[in-house]
DNA sequence: TATGAATGAGCCTTCATTCAT
DNA sequence: TATGAATGAAGGCTCATTCAT
C-alpha cells in the first residue's frame, strides 16, 4: 500500500490494542533503557532516544508502552517496586536502628543519582502521591515497607515519635533534592546526609 | 545548556541597540508575568502564554529576552534577589536564631509556593548551583546574606556548628520539595517544616 | 533553545491559544488549497499537502485551523455556503421549476466536481445532517433556501408534494454519487441527471 | 491506484507457493472478519482489529491477503458475488416489475448497511467502476445480471425505455448514499426509497 | 519599538508490512 | 503454516524564534 494516500483515517474509538507482555513483567529492554536515559536526560527525553538506546526502533517502545506516558510510569513503577523491596527485606534486620538508617541512605543514594529524573516526575504531576493513588498497589507496598521499619524504630525510640511514614517519605525525597543541590563532592553529600538523617532523631 | 550570556538583562545590553529600561529594572510587565506563568504551569508554558498574560506580543517578549531561557533565567534571579533581600533585612533582627528560623520559613514557602517552577528549574539544569555559577553575583550575594544569618545563629549556639551556608541552602531547597511531596495539608506542613528545622539546631 | 532537551512539556489545559482571524473569515489563502487539495485527494490528503499547495509552511495552516477536523470542517462550511447562496439567489427567478431544477444541477456540478471529497465527508460522519448539527447556522441557511425554492415548484405542482426539503438534500447528494459512478462521459451524466430531476416531478 | 494485481485470490496465487484453499474459496475467516470490521468501522479500521476478529494472527491475515487492498478488494469481490446472485435468482421471478424492484431494494438495503464501508470505498478511488475493470469477470458479472432484469422490466413497460444498465447501477449506488444522508429513521428512508424507484418508471 | 503571521524542526503516535521462530 | 514482535515511514500538532510591517 502507498503511503495510505487517500483513505481517511480516523482514530477509531473503542479499538482494542495489543496487550504488552514484557513489558507487564518488566523484563522488555526498552525499560532499561528509558530507566537509563531519563535519569540522565530527563522525562523530556524523546522516545526516539530510549529506542536507540534500547537498539530497537521507536515502534518496539510504542508497542510495549502505547503512550510516553505509559513508559514514564512504568519507569517509576520499577523504581518505587526496587525501594519497596530494599525496605522489606531490612524488615528483618537484627537492629532496628541500623535497618531505618540504612534504607534511609539507600532511598536517597538511589533517588539522588536520578535525581533530574525525580524531580522532573514531581513537576509532571507524577510525584509519590500522584502516583500512589495511580498505582494504589506499588505505591501502598512502599508505604507500609517504610511504615513497618518507621515502627520498629520508633518503638526502640531512634527516630521521633512525632513522624508518621509520610513524613519520613516527604523527608527522604526532599533530602536526595538536597544532595543535588550540594553538588557532586561525596564529603559534603555525606555530611549533609548524616545531619539531615540525625534530624529524625529524638531529642 | 550553553553559555548563558545573558541573566538579568537582555543578551544584546550594550551593544548598539538602545537598552530598554522596564526590562532592565527588571519591570518590564512580561517579567511578572513570566514568573506568574511559570510558577503555575511551569516553564513548560509556551512563551504565547507569557505574552497573552503580559498583554503584550510575543514579539515583544523575544525582544526583551531574546531566549525563552533568558526568559525563565530572568525570572529565577528575580526570585533569588527577592530572597537575599529579605535575608539582609533579617541581619539586623534582635534575635539570631528567630531571624534564622523565619528566614527558613519564608524561603520555604516562597519556593514551594512555586514548587513546580523550581523543581522544573532543576530538572532543565538550571538549578541554585548551575544558576550561582552563571550569575556569580546573585548567586553570591544569596549566599552571603545566608552566610551572615547562620553565623550569628551560630554564635548564639542555635545551629548546628557543623553546618555551612551551603549545607543549609540545600537542606532549605531540599525542605521545600518536601512539603511538596507531602500535599496541601497546611497542618501537616507546618508539622514537617518545623522537625526539618528542628533539625538543624544543635543536640 | 536547542530542541527542548530536558524540560518536561506537557500540553498543559486551559491554556488559550490565538484565534484565527483571516480563516474566520474564510480569507486565508490556505482555505482555498485546502479546498482544492481534498477535492482532489480526499481529506485524507496530508496537511503538509494543503501546506505546500498554498505555498505556506506547514506551521501556518495549523495556525489558522488547530486542528485538521477544523480545516475540513472549514472547506465543507465554504462549500454549503456557496450552495446557499445560489439557492437564495435563484429564490427571485421567474419561473419556479426552472429555478429549481437549475439549482438542483448546479448542486450536483458542484458536489460531483469534488465528489471523492464528498464522498469522504459522509464516510467520516460529516455529512450534512452531521453539518448541520455542527454548524446550525450555515446548514440551516442551505436547508432553508432549498426549502423556498421546493415550496415554490411545488406550489406550481412541478415537484412531486410529498417531497420535503430534506429528502430533496438527501436525493441530490445520492445523485451526485450517482454521477460519480457513471463515470466522465458528459452526455452519458446529463442523460442521467435528467432521469434523476425527473423523478423528482408529480405523475 | 497500482494495478491491482489480485482480487478475488491472493496475489501469489499460482506461484510456487501452496495456495490456502480456504481463501480461495472465499471463506477463510478473515474475510468474514474483514468485510464485518470494515461494513463497522470503515476500511479505516486496522488490519489488527480484523485478525483479531478473525480470531488469528496479523501474520494469518496478511498470508492470506498480502496486501491490505488485497482484503479491501476481496471484501468488495464478495459483496458484488452476493448481489449478483440474488439478481441471478430473481431473473426467473414470476414478475419482471416486482423482480426489478425487489432487486433495487435488496441492493440499496445491503450496501446502506454497510455504507460507510462502500463510501470510503468510493473514496478510495476503489468504487464499482474501479472495480469492474480491476476485475471484469465479477464486474460484468453484476452488469449482465442487472442488465437482465432491466431488459425484462423494460419489455414489460415498468421501467423508463432510456435506462442502460449502466444507469441503473448508477443510480442504485446513489439511492444508497441518499439513505445516509437521510439519517436512520425507517420511514423517511422507505418513502425516499419509494420515489427513487418511482424515478425510473415510465412516465 | 511593537506586532503577530510565518517558519520549520521536532515530538508523539499509528499501522501496513516483514520475518525469525 | 501460524505467530506476533519488530520495523520505519508518515502524519498531526506544538512552539521557540524570526522578520516584514
Amino acid at each position: 500500500m502507498e503511503p495510505r494516500p487517500t483513505i481517511l483515517r480516523p482514530r477509531w474509538a473503542g479499538t482494542s490494542r495489543p496487550v504488552p507482555r514484557a513489558a507487564d513483567r518488566g523484563q522488555f529492554p526498552a525499560l532499561a533503557a528509558a530507566d537509563a536515559v531519563f535519569a540522565e536526560l530527563g522525562p523530556a527525553a524523546s522516545t526516539e532516544e530510549v529506542a536507540r538506546r534500547a537498539g530497537v526502533s521507536i515502534g518496539t517502545v510504542f508497542r510495549h508502552f502505547p503512550t510516553k506516558d505509559t513508559l514514564i510510569e512504568a519507569v517509576v513503577m520499577g523504581r518505587l517496586t526496587t525501594l519497596a523491596a530494599e525496605a522489606e527485606q531490612l524488615r528483618d534486620a537484627t537492629d532496628a536502628e541500623s535497618a531505618f538508617v540504612a534504607f534511609a541512605r539507600r532511598w536517597i543514594e538511589l533517588s539522588a543519582s536520578k535525581h533530574r529524573f525525580a524531580v522532573a516526575l514531581a513537576h509532571s504531576g507524577a510525584d509519590v502521591g500522584t502516583i500512589r493513588s495511580a498505582n494504589p498497589v506499588v505505591g501502598r507496598r512502599v508505604h507500609d515497607a517504610v511504615a513497618a521499619l518507621l515502627a520498629r524504630a520508633r518503638r526502640a525510640d531512634r527516630i521521633r515519635q512525632d513522624l508518621t511514614a509520610a513524613d519520613v517519605i516527604a523527608i527522604l525525597a526532599g533530602a536526595s533534592h538536597a544532595q543535588e543541590h550540594l553538588g557532586p563532592d561525596p564529603q559534603q553529600r555525606a555530611h549533609l546526609l548524616s545531619v539531615m538523617i540525625d534530624g529524625l532523631r529524638p531529642r
